[in-house]
DNA sequence: ATAATAACGAGA
DNA sequence: CTCGTTATTATC
């Protein structure tokens, strides 16, 4: 039943009459008359019997293609479950609108029957495959680009064997992830089986895209994203629906795909917010996909150039392995890192002086450029609240009553704390005592200018929220981009600058650190190895944990240190935390109908947005099920007795505070 | 939205 | 104690 509300949350039973009979079949949207009024619905399946004594009759079948698989059915029950939500919210993400036109297309070119088999066989990688979709003729994928990597071969034979292997992959700076990718689903075809993959956005896709083409073959897999508009996304779901294909590639939307004898789900980099679906029940790209692994056996890679702690969780578990480089390999690979304090000396050298940045990172840029390479410099994102600093000496100016960050609010406001919100009208600088402020971050756009004017004669490019450039060519060039923006340069850039990171670390938020780290290694994973002159210079303290994990590239180690932080605090990904949220009654009403597991912990409350305020529930993982359907089940008193105010439930979500 | 069912209170 | 009215609840 397509109703939200979480009390009706369960399968109704309906009789068929004769004429739908025939279309009435497991998977097909219908309409059906409830309490009254024409509801939409899924047929989940059919019986012979049901314990009701009077049914009424299924109204209608919308469409006789059967768009909802039984596995993505069992699927999607199984996230609901996790995620304390209903399982029609689930099948929303999980099944594209339908669209009446694309549907038409697919059947009528689906009818005559595989008529295209061998029809655009083009590449000799695509035969390859032909053949190997026969059980016993099975040829290797060539294992080279995974030989780095100790694990890899092995994992690429487990996936053309079918075996379901689960890795935690750390990519080698300079790694050409989306071939990789492209090997490890290469292998998964070669075993008569399909995959599904996820990357975080449009950039990452099409060079997943580019790379699959390049060793399937076109036609061989499908692109399926919500950016591509309704008509082209339900076209894509109906390919592999059908069947015709049984890669698919995309973006959050695509974990839920259909995937005909599905053997591997991926998800790269999923340390990336953008995994997180915004919408009820708020389920995440990686839990989705290991969940699929779970109940499918199925083959699961995790990968990225940073760890996240969630996969770290996977490793120390033991229900993934780990592949990764040995460290003789690791040296070898990574650019000559470097870390620079915000700059007492800045002022000293002339052009550094212009460029605002500090010396260091200003020679290594200026020597990289005289040797014809190109320069990244990595910059916040706009729309951050600028943090402030000393006018006169640069520290970062604090807040006298908590040390957290001073930001203003306004261009002309004034400064106040972004931890504890105490407004700081009279500061004075604890170094040099100066009372006059700057905004101490600054967005590409000005950058980008400063830059040119340092570097006079280089070209300037910037990638950003607006433009967004995939690669730039070898030579000296400036390229300014914010993070996840940042283009591939050809053979790699001779300097990558990572600056105003101190924005990044001070952010009042939990995975802070770990989300520094993330874009410093996704940035400096484009530079030359040191051994060809790559450079990085983070503009951090060294001492810091993430910036020691960026030196070493090591970011296993910083994910275990992180791990273990959090079960000392007890945060997500070591507990289960459920947030819930809305108005202060309906949020007490909620949890004193919740017959919460008796070592559930619930904390809080803390303010949420404007009036509502928010409660965290904490349990250990070994009674997250009991925990989500203690609440899913107090959700459905409070629907059932129709209560007015809503109430939001997020199972371990993003941002806790 | 609507029907069933439970709850309630008045009058026999 | 029964009937009619009203609140409640489940909805195939």
């Amino acid at each position: 039943m397509d109703v939200p509300l979480p009390h009706l949350d369960r399968p109704f039973d309906y009789l068929v009459p004769e004429a739908l009979d025939a279309d009435a079949r497991p998977g097909v949207r219908v309409k059906v008359r409830f309490a009254g009024q024409l509801v939409d619905g899924w047929l989940l399946e059919r019986a012979e019997s049901s314990e009701r004594p009077k049914l009424a009759y299924l109204e209608k079948v919308v469409s006789p293609v059967p768009v909802l698989s039984p596995e993505v059915a069992r699927l999607a029950r199984a996230v609901a479950d996790r995620y304390a939500g209903s399982l029609a919210d689930v099948l929303r993400l999980a099944v594209p609108p339908r669209h009446a036109r694309a549907e038409k297309a697919v059947t009528a070119a689906d009818a005559p029957p595989s008529a295209d088999a061998d029809a655009d066989a083009d590449a000799d990688a695509d035969a390859d495959a032909d053949a190997d979709a026969r059980p016993g003729g099975r040829a290797e994928v060539d294992p080279r680009g995974w030989r780095d990597y100790p694990a890899g071969p092995a994992l690429l034979r487990a996936l053309t064997d079918g075996k379901p292997a689960r890795a935690v992959w750390s990519a080698l700076p300079g790694e050409d992830w989306a071939d990789r990718y492209a090997d490890a689903v290469a292998a998964t075809v070669a075993g008569g089986r399909g995959a599904v993959v996820v990357v975080a956005d449009a950039r990452d896709l099409d060079r997943l895209d580019a790379a699959l083409t390049a060793v399937l073959g076109a036609g061989r897999h499908v692109r399926l994203t919500a950016a591509d508009g309704p008509a082209r996304r339900y076209r894509a779901f109906l390919t592999a629906r059908t069947g015709e294909v049984d890669v698919v590639v995309g973006t959050r939307a695509a974990m839920f795909a259909p995937v005909r004898r599905l053997g591997l789900v991926a998800i790269w980099d999923d340390g990336d917010d953008l995994h997180a679906e915004p919408r009820a029940p708020y389920p995440h790209a990686r839990d989705v996909l290991l969940t699929r692994a779970q109940l499918g056996d199925v083959a699961a890679l995790v990968g990225g150039y940073a760890r996240t702690a969630e996969a770290q969780l996977l490793v120390e578990t033991g229900w993934a392995r780990e592949v990764v480089a040995d460290r003789a390999v690791v040296r070898a690979r990574t650019p000559a890192m470097a870390p620079t304090g915000d700059d007492p000396q800045l002022a000293r050298d002339p052009g550094a002086a212009s460029a605002r940045l500090p010396s260091l990172a200003w020679t290594t840029a200026r020597d990289a450029l005289r040797a014809d390479l190109p320069v990244l410099v990595q910059v916040p994102r706009r729309g951050y609240v600028p943090s402030v600093a000393c006018a006169d000496c640069r520290a970062p100016a604090r807040c006298p009553h908590c040390a957290g960050p001073l930001a203003l609010p306004s261009a002309q406001g004034t400064p106040a704390c972004r931890w504890c919100g105490r407004v700081a009208a009279a500061y004075a600088c604890p170094e040099c005592g100066g009372r006059r402020l700057r905004a101490s971050v600054t967005g590409a756009r000005r950058t980008a200018e400063e830059l040119g004017r340092a570097f006079p004669g280089v070209p300037v490019r910037t990638s950003g929220r607006e433009e967004v450039l995939a690669g730039v060519p070898g030579g000296a060039g400036l390229v300014i981009a914010t993070p996840g923006a940042e283009p591939v340069a050809e053979g790699g850039y001779g300097a990558v600058l990572l600056l105003d990171s101190w924005a990044l670390l001070t952010r009042a938020d939990l995975r802070a650190g770990e989300e520094a780290l993330r874009r410093w290694m996704a940035a400096a994973a484009l530079a030359r190895p040191g051994t060809a002159g790559g450079r990085v210079v983070v503009v951090a303290d060294g001492a810091l944990a993430p910036v020691q994990a960026l030196l070493r590239w090591d970011s296993a180690w910083f994910a275990a240190r992180e791990l273990a932080e959090r079960r000392e605090l007890g945060f997500p990904p070591a507990v289960r935390m459920a947030s819930v949220t809305g108005v202060a009654e309906a949020v007490a009403d909620l949890l004193a109908g919740a017959r919460l597991p008796g070592d559930a912990e619930v904390l809080g409350p803390v303010p949420a947005e404007e009036g509502r305020e928010r409660m965290l529930v904490r349990v250990p993982r070994s009674r997250a099920a009991a925990m989500a359907e203690a609440l899913h089940a107090a959700a459905g008193q409070r629907s059932a007795r129709k209560a007015a105010d809503p109430v939001r439930l997020q199972v371990d979500p993003l941002t806790l505070f």
